[in-house]
DNA sequence: GTCTATATACCGATAGAC
DNA sequence: GTCTATCGGTATATAGAC
């Protein structure tokens, strides 16, 4: 793995840690995390999130005052989180072939099973109803961010003849797709080996050479 | 739109049509399947069900014993309706290369919303524990026959020289991975221009030309 | 065949004890 | 600071009416 994945992956770590509040509410909110991912909003009960962070049922509403809550400041995170790592790629040294694929390292990382999981609630958000309304407002208003910082890169690397020409949205809408897809199928695929590579993922925007 | 992702999709609706049960219980989950892809198995309320199929609530119990039992049995017919699909396309007539890009203009059709509600249920099969536990197991025992008939398609196109060199299961995962990936993208954004052709998507396994 | 009414259980949220 | 007890609402599943 590259270091610069390696920094995208830490600086997402950190800037989570900034955005957490301290103490019972943070040990809360990274077990609900983890809930919430494998069980849904509506699957999820408190008691499941208490039981994980160790705490009993009602201490929760210590902290929040509805599983509603618990559940939009989550995704408030995981959508803030999603376009500043783009954009902390997009910042890096190298030319713009070079930074997504770093990008597209870190995404695909088996390891940093917290990013899966935020990737998961971001899921449930863009799929599901049964989710608070104000969960589904923050990520819609905030989807627009991954794109805005991936798009100008793409179009940068068409300039440097690495990326294949075409509508930069239409290739920035199948990188997050592709990067998604693959999300979802390393959960359910038990084989690691098989995964696809950084280079295949990407050969579908790679120019002809 | 080719005659041939049309005659999938035809093959794909009445694959079903005969595996239904008759009258009312195929009323019910007819409007399960779209239910359940909107909410989720368990932000489906046994109401919503009834009320979509225009029955009251108790009603339902008479043609299935459980909320479980109505998901489950969705589960498995999604599960083998993916299967077939590929094992039609696999048996039309033609290239490799263009029995793929049939598959995959059928699974990327935007009107095929049918599909998409299918697909769905699988999606929450895959990533939600939140779900019966013989849903679970069907869902994972019928997974592979996907790949058992698209991975002897992609040999024959690595043949053909249209395919790229590689480990054929790798380029499946990452095909259904991408494939899947569009079809959530599909239900999230608005635009429906500057949406990923079929080209461009197998552009990632197509050989240097 | 279809609906209404109800038993039973569960969950979210609150209040009060230690 | 943390837990236990409980209230009120809601959902599943059943039973009985039309």
């Amino acid at each position: 793995m590259s270091i610069q994945s390696k920094q995208l992956e830490q600086h997402f770590i950190e800037t989570f840690e900034q955005l957490l509040p301290d103490r019972a509410g943070r040990q809360i909110i990274l077990h609900a995390v983890e809930v919430f991912s494998r069980k849904g909003f509506a699957g999820t009960k408190i008691k499941d999130i208490a039981a994980s962070a160790g705490f009993s049922q009602g201490y929760v509403y210590m902290y929040f005052k509805s599983k509603e809550e618990i559940f939009t400041r989550i995704v408030e995170l995981a959508s803030t989180g999603a376009g500043l790592s783009v954009r902390f790629a997009a910042g890096l040294e190298g030319t713009a072939w070079e930074r997504i694929g770093w990008l597209t390292e870190a995404f695909l990382a088996p390891d940093s099973l917290a990013i899966q999981h935020w990737r998961l609630i971001q899921l449930q958000t863009a799929t599901s109803e049964a989710i608070p309304e104000e969960a589904k407002r923050i990520a819609k208003e905030k989807i627009r961010e991954p794109f805005e910082h991936l798009v100008p890169l793409i179009v940068e690397g068409q300039r440097d003849k690495d990326i294949v020409e075409g509508d930069p949205l239409e290739l920035a809408i199948g990188y997050f797709s592709f990067v998604q897809g693959l999300g979802i199928a390393r959960l359910q695929t038990a084989e690691q080996h098989s995964f696809p590579s950084v280079d295949l993922v990407l050969r579908f925007m790679k120019k002809d050479r």
